[in-house]
Parts: C-alpha cells; sequence; structure tokens
DNA sequence: ATAAAAAAGTGATAAATGTCATAATTTGCA
DNA sequence: TGCAAATTATGACATTTATCACTTTTTTAT
C-alpha cells in the first residue's frame, strides 16, 4: 500500500538515546536493532484499531501519532499524542488484552516495529528494562487520572486553555509562540472532550481577549499566564 | 492513635491466593511476610494524601477503600475503589513522584505495609512478579481512559447507571440483589462527576422508572439489563 | 487548475446540568 | 438516648453546552 513503506533502519538512529531502551546491554540493544523493521507511514495512516489484536509495540522514531478511543456514538476521544521516542501499544501486549485504543499518524511518521516476543522477553531478561517500562506506566496512569478529573470538573473554557497549555509542553512553541502542532478544531474538541463548534467559538473568545492569535490551524500564545489562570493549571 | 491498630499476622493470610503475588517462590513470600506489618484503619481513616511522599504500598487484606483525586475547588473525583486483595499505592513507589491520589477508608479495612525497598527489590529480582505488576498497571490504564471517554461523551444519566453496574461487578450483589457497597449520594456524585443533587434526581427518576430500589443507602437494582442499555455498557 | 470534500464559522434554539435556598430526615457521637 | 451535624430531598432558576441548519473558507485529490 502506499500509505506505508519500509524503509532501511538508520544507522543513525540510536536506539540508547531513548530513555525507555537506556538499561539495555550492548548485545541486548544489537539483538534489538536485528529484530525490527521500520516503516514510513502517512498522515491518516491507522496503526491499529481498538479492539483489535496487537503482536507488538512500535517505537516512533519520527512523527505525531493520536491515540484515541472511540465512544459510543462514534465520536473520538483523543487520550494522548505519541512523538519521537514514544512507544505505543505495549499497553495491550503486557496486558494481553485487545488493543483499547486507535492509534492514526497525524504528521508523518517513521515506526519501529517491536514484536510481542522480543519485547516479553526483554522485560523477564533485564529487570532494569521492566522497571522503566512500568515506570512509564504508572506516569501515564497519573496523568489519565489527572485528566479524567478535569474532565469531571472544569468548564470546556477551563479544558481548553489546559489543552493548549498541554500541547505547548508536549510540542513546544516555535520562536514566534506558535503551536509546533496543528489541529483541526475537531481534533481540539476531541481532546478536551466537547463540540467542535464550542471549541471554535472559545478559540475566537481568547482571541478577542487576546490571550491567542489564530492563523489558520495554527495558534499563537500570547498571554501564557492568562492561560495558565483560565485553565486553572498548577506547574 | 485510636483509627489506626496494630493487628497480628495472620497465618491465615495466604498472600499466594493474591493473584498479584501468585509468583513468588517460597522464600520471596517468606521474606515478605517477614517484612510487613497489618495494620486495622476504621473508617474515614487516610492512608496518604495527594501530594505526599509514599515510602511502601498496601496490600488490602479486607476492607474498601476510595482512591480519589481532589480537583481545583476541593471537590473529590473517585478514580477506583480498592478491596480484598488489591495493592495500592505501590504507582507512586515506583514512578517515584508523590501520590497523585489519596487514599480513604470506606469499610473498617485491615491493611498489610509493604516497604518501597521490599517492593522494588522483588520486581528487580523477580521477573513474573514484574510482569504481573506490570499487567496490573496496565489493565488499571484501560479502566482509566476508558471511564475518560465515559465522562467526556456521556451524559449523566449514562454515567450514574454505568457506576450502578460498576459497583455491581466490584462489589456484587447480595442475595436480594442489593449493591453490596453503600456510599453517600456525595460519594456517588464523586464517582459520576457531577453535582450531589444530580445523583439524588436520577437516583428517583431510575426509581420511578422500576429500575432499582431506595433504602438509605442501599440500591436494589431490579431492571439490570434496562441499565444496562441506560449506560451503553457492552459486556 | 479546478471541482468536490472537508473544515471553519455563525446564529438560533433546546437540552442538560449546576447552583442556591431551604426543609426534612438520618446518622453518629457524647 | 438525645442532640448536633451531616445527609437527603425538592423547587426555582441560571448557566453552560450541545445541536441543528446554514454559509463561507480551506484543503485535497484528480
Amino acid at each position: 500500500m502506499k500509505n506505508i513503506q519500509s524503509v532501511p533502519f538508520s544507522d543513525e538512529v540510536d536506539l540508547l538515546s531513548y530513555e525507555i531502551f537506556s538499561g539495555l546491554t550492548e548485545e541486548e540493544l544489537l539483538s534489538l536493532t536485528q529484530s525490527m523493521s521500520c516503516t514510513l507511514h502517512k498522515r491518516n495512516n491507522i496503526l491499529y484499531h481498538e479492539g483489535s489484536r496487537i503482536n507488538g509495540a512500535y517505537i516512533v522514531i519520527k512523527g505525531i501519532l493520536k491515540i484515541y478511543k472511540t465512544g459510543f456514538d462514534g465520536k473520538e476521544q483523543i487520550i494522548r499524542f505519541a512523538k519521537d521516542g514514544d512507544l505505543i501499544g505495549f499497553r495491550s501486549v503486557v496486558s494481553d488484552e485487545l488493543a483499547c485504543t486507535t492509534s492514526k499518524v497525524v504528521n508523518d511518521a517513521v515506526l519501529c516495529y517491536l514484536p510481542s516476543e522480543v519485547l516479553t522477553s526483554l522485560i523477564k531478561v533485564n529487570p532494569e528494562f521492566a522497571m522503566s517500562l512500568m515506570k512509564l506506566t504508572c506516569r501515564e496512569l497519573g496523568e489519565s487520572n489527572k485528566f479524567l478529573t478535569d474532565i469531571a470538573q472544569k468548564t470546556v473554557r477551563e479544558r481548553l486553555a489546559e489543552v493548549l497549555l498541554l500541547l505547548m509542553d508536549t510540542f513546544d512553541l516555535d520562536e514566534d509562540c506558535t503551536l509546533q502542532i496543528s489541529l483541526t478544531r475537531e481534533e481540539l474538541a476531541n481532546m478536551v472532550g466537547t463540540a467542535t463548534e464550542s471549541v471554535i467559538r472559545l478559540l475566537s473568545e481568547f482571541k478577542a481577549d487576546k490571550l491567542i492569535e489564530l492563523n489558520g490551524r495554527k495558534i499563537k500564545l500570547i498571554n501564557i499566564p492568562k492561560l495558565i489562570k483560565i485553565g486553572n493549571v498548577y506547574i
């Protein structure tokens, strides 16, 4: 298919530089490198669907993916984004359950596939790796619980401000304070947990209040302290 | 203090029967038993507060605790309950972060304390234990993400029905279909993520619609299929 | 380059839910 | 047991947010 291309595993990719692999030995790293295959995935390509069986995880070498759940009426709820250095899909591998999320490419991505057996044997052989994987999961759990509370208790306005700041933290701003990632209004709504129209209206309000500037999908944050205040975000 | 009493580690407590310890060897189990101290905690006793440093985890031998986060305005959001056989507080131990939730006793509980060093050394020594702990965390993460989506997309009415079914799954019904756990309306609201008054009104509606019967804090489920339908709960 | 599709934007309106005030009832403790 | 405190209950009302219908603008694919 056109949307997935096999790409050579570049020697330049230094697995050790990924936090998650920092505990591996030379040999483990070598055998890992050999068992991995890299592919280039185009925007909108779906890596795996919620409910499907996964036989491995993916390491994001480059690019951005959104990880989302599909609600009862088909509406997406974005759980998180994955970017360079992130590991995705291992939750299902470890818990031995069907995928509970869908992963879709937002910005063209280079991914390395890590077969289930390789992952589990690494966990069993290298306690340090097991520990860092566990840390990763625990952090994710903490974040998920935090966001759960926010969605339950904050207003849409507060959550939108918070989401903008979250995107700033995750993807940084460029020199002129514009969010490096550009999402559709619908995608923003699917993060915030609201209707697309509400996001559109609130973004206009934020713009009128001189908190942000809008240029198509590019969002420039011009009053971050105020956004922090609106979002009730503690730092 | 009066609310916490030390109790002897009963020989009758069979750690192996707890799923999480099923992978331990005889000796590991023995040393674990020796390093653990058991305490009795009365209702409303707080085990640890959100934001505090935890130096160990607890195994629930008996009783029920609620694990919750406190939102910006002081409102509780109940993340989950812990009951016999559950391990709590290990997330913070593993991720080496401050506690991101508060744990409070709902039904008087006997707990065994598991110091941080014991837990981490077990993880490093026994890959099977590491794996089952990881599975546990991954399952929790899956549930948290599911509930996040529900709160973001379902109505309060749907969520209340879902929560009643969740309580049924977690704590079972007694012979006459009454939920074994009794919570205040406020606690239900703190699970559903809504105002106490809304829960009160909706419970009355459910009662009028002959889905449940109310007797103080005791809730009897008399039309479960309909509750499943209302809550959009797939089984 | 252009047509079709998707996304963004806007207004009107409806529905869901929260808030506040207050009364009745239950619970827990001294 | 009895009383204070907490919880439950209910009504009136305000507010937030979703929905629908439609137009304009932007993006995408041929």
